[in-house]
DNA sequence: TCCGGATCTGACAACGTTGTCTAGGCTCTA
DNA sequence: TAGAGCCTAGACAACGTTGTCAGATCCGGA
């Protein structure tokens, strides 16, 4: 700090009570305004100044308060991203990568779970716009986002990643679901599996009714029936994934083969199929740390999850320094990574 | 919204400009303080005057601005958490333990990664500082905390999670370190392994060098000698694990186990591993999605990140709630997870 | 009819910062 | 040496909210 040993002998800052720019101004013989032109490197202050300045903010442990410049100023340099879950490793590098891009942009990032459930999307969106957020990125929980037009309208940028936006027109990036699943499904039928069974999401889900679209065209393009009972959606807790891959396992006419609808499902049904007398084929959606490492290894429909998350982010900036374009839809291609269980034979003929 | 079908009819809101209470008490024709008890809930407005601000606020789409909000009650009802990597199968969980405690708590989570750069970790920490969160959880990536002690005696709660602070004191939450890799590395031992090789991430970093201090404890009890060469600290680029690990495993006195320091180490590691002629056994700190379904299975020293997590939030909210402790270092324990590799016999006799 | 008290309401200042505007001092040139 | 022009510095208002306080209204009871 400075040279001279005075260990803060003048007003040592109360517990609990922050000096303000005028306690510098005062300390430093100086304007208010003086202060905040050295606090932000504003120009038109003598070196003399500055210094006599900065020894009063390091003397008194001044920090700007960001609440009352952002009050002034209108912007407040953060964005807002809510996702379903933090902790998911699909979309954890997903949050990574939209921190690095606002990073870039000098915003901070403020973020929240929805944990599936609308009402708490609608809460920590509302809640990310009552702090002024200069955009918002929402991984969509709910199917109505009307209750963000005034928001909109009033400026907020907002972009919606890996699910579309419900009753709304905004920017969305999406992976391609329905053509990642029909790849995948179409690589199991290629190596003659006929009855391949789907698991996967709740259907209120965009992603997961995707997916099983592109299940049901590939099974369609090669002229394969789908029995009903090969499908299903539903919560991907593990009790449940386990129960219907069991079932579909069972029986006379079981299916040889599996297209899961996202890492957590897959997850699922890895250890269940581990434990299977048959081999029975995998395909799953997302990829997972280790599946290269698993015998056989899992094939896999990859998403690039920081690839959404950095697409979204640079285009939510890109609404904010004010390039005017109408609300885009953004579709990335998913990456069918082979990995051999598809190569299984069915335990049929 | 109001049954009466009249879209926005009067002044509708110019875009980028948001109303303000004062728009809301015009249009109410009201007084400014009393829409600001409706909007906060506040008792003493008759239920007539009530609705007529209702509608108000809904006609004009308002949204109290809480920046201003921020300003005048001091507090934000908001905490910081500085992590290594949002993205890190092992940070990913606690960040979201964090914020379900924040949440019940009534709090926003502004979040963002260090990489491992104190630089950086200095700037986000402070940058939330001036946001003026309540409190702050770090898990730090420099050794020297100094720079945050105006900030706590300004009063903002800070908690430090998975490393201790550096020359500052205040509370901390770890693992177990040393005792989990003294541990895992036992069991090692139980299993007849005499040359154990310990891949670590760089020395500077608390959790490495305990987790290295465990392991020596450890050989050090069972009258293992250790050769240097069966030691390697540093970044944990899989390129420099693998070689290293690839190292250790030549020669004409290879190392017949290998104790890794954390999931991404491990992970790197088995996949070298995967492809090793010889047997190798494998322990690693941290526990890894699918690690079960390895064959052999990793043994792991697992942490429990979610409740590093918590009860570092608890005992930041605690602080907050204005419970005067001296700071306190609160170790959780690692627990050991048998999958079989540690029983491989050695490749030795 | 009047008064005490309760209830509802609004005027005003303050939170800490930044933008605008003006004053004063200095340098440079004619 | 006077005037123009530049540079530095500070006074003041404003951002949108909440706390304080005081005014207005209404009720019941004497």
């Amino acid at each position: 700090m400075s040279s001279s040993a005075q260990p803060a002998r003048s007003p040592s800052p109360r517990y609990g009570a922050r000096p303000t720019m005028k306690d510098v101004a005062a300390r430093a013989g100086v304007g208010l305004k003086t202060v905040s032109r050295v606090v932000n490197g504003e120009p038109g202050v003598t070196p003399d100044t500055e210094r006599r300045v900065q020894d009063a903010i390091t003397a008194l442990g001044f920090r700007r308060n960001d609440s009352a410049r952002i009050l002034r100023k209108g912007r407040t340099a953060s964005i807002g991203l809510v996702l379903e879950d933090l902790a998911d490793p699909f979309y954890a590098p997903l949050n990574r990568a939209v921190e690095e891009v606002a990073r870039a942009h000098g915003a901070l990032l403020i973020n929240g779970s929805s944990a599936e459930d609308p009402e708490r999307e609608r809460e920590l969106a509302l809640a990310f716009c009552a702090r002024r957020v200069d955009g918002l990125i929402i991984i969509p929980a709910g199917d109505d986002h009307r209750y963000l037009e005034p928001e909109i309208a009033a400026g907020i940028a907002t972009v919606f990643v890996d699910r579309p936006a419900g009753r709304t027109d905004a920017d969305v990036v999406l992976s391609d679901s329905f053509g990642g699943a029909r790849e995948g499904v179409a690589h199991l039928v290629a190596h003659g599996h006929r009855r391949i069974g789907f698991i996967g999401d709740r259907p209120r889900i965009h992603t997961a009714t995707e997916r099983l679209r592109g299940y049901r065209a590939a099974m369609a393009a090669a002229g394969l029936p789908v029995d009903e009972s090969w499908v299903s959606l539903g919560p991907t807790a593990p009790e449940r994934v386990r129960a219907e891959a069991e079932r579909m396992l069972a029986g006379p006419q079981p299916v040889t083969a599996l297209f899961t609808g996202n890492n957590r499902v897959t997850a699922t049904v890895v250890r269940v199929l581990a434990r299977s007398p048959r081999p029975v084929a995998l395909v799953g959606f997302d990829d997972l740390e280790l599946a290269d490492l698993l015998s056989p290894g899992v094939t896999v429909v990859a998403q690039d999850a920081a690839r959404l998350g950095r697409t979204a982010a640079e285009r939510l900036f890109r609404q904010l320094d004010g390039v005017a374009e109408p609300p885009q839809r953004v579709e990335l291609p998913t990456r069918l990574i082979v990995r051999g269980s598809g190569e299984l034979p069915p335990a049929e003929g």
